[in-house]
DNA sequence: CGCAGGGCTCTAT
DNA sequence: GATAGAGCCCTGC
């Protein structure tokens, strides 16, 4: 099985305005340790293009890669354009999880193993 | 082959 | 919350 790539449909697959953390990915990608590998990927472009990185933070809801972008808030304004409110604190840019993540269920977990199959990856 | 480090997380205190 | 410690997994040197 191929991690990036897993990884990669998953990542687009995340609902236009909603957030999600690495471990969600990690999770949805049946590799729930690797979470810190998804940021790994994410930062070497390891994904592909077209990668809604903005969409991906943090377990505490910070935009822990604002530094990996071309300026420093343009995760935040990439958020804010999907109406995510971003809010600044001393840790950096955050956002309400409560609000915006995206909640992955059991059937969003099954769909994608699925299309894991069908592609053998 | 060992070692350090990276957009991390979880548990415990 | 804040802090500390321990996993986990890849890549690059």
């Amino acid at each position: 099985m191929d991690f990036y790539k897993r990884a990669s449909i998953v990542c687009q697959n995340i609902p236009y305005g909603t957030v999600v953390t690495y471990g969600q990915i990690a999770l949805l990608c049946q590799k729930p340790k690797n979470s810190r590998q998804v940021g790994y990927a994410l930062r070497t472009g390891k994904l592909g293009p077209n990668i809604p990185a903005h969409r991906i933070l943090n377990a505490s809801g910070i935009l822990s890669g604002a530094t990996s972008f071309e300026t420093y808030d343009q995760q935040k304004i990439l958020l804010e354009s999907e109406g995510v409110t971003v809010i600044r604190t001393d840790k950096g840019w955050k956002t309400d999880l409560k609000k915006y993540q995206w909640k992955t269920t059991l059937d969003d977990a099954l769909y994608f193993e699925s299309v894991f199959k069908q592609n053998n990856i």
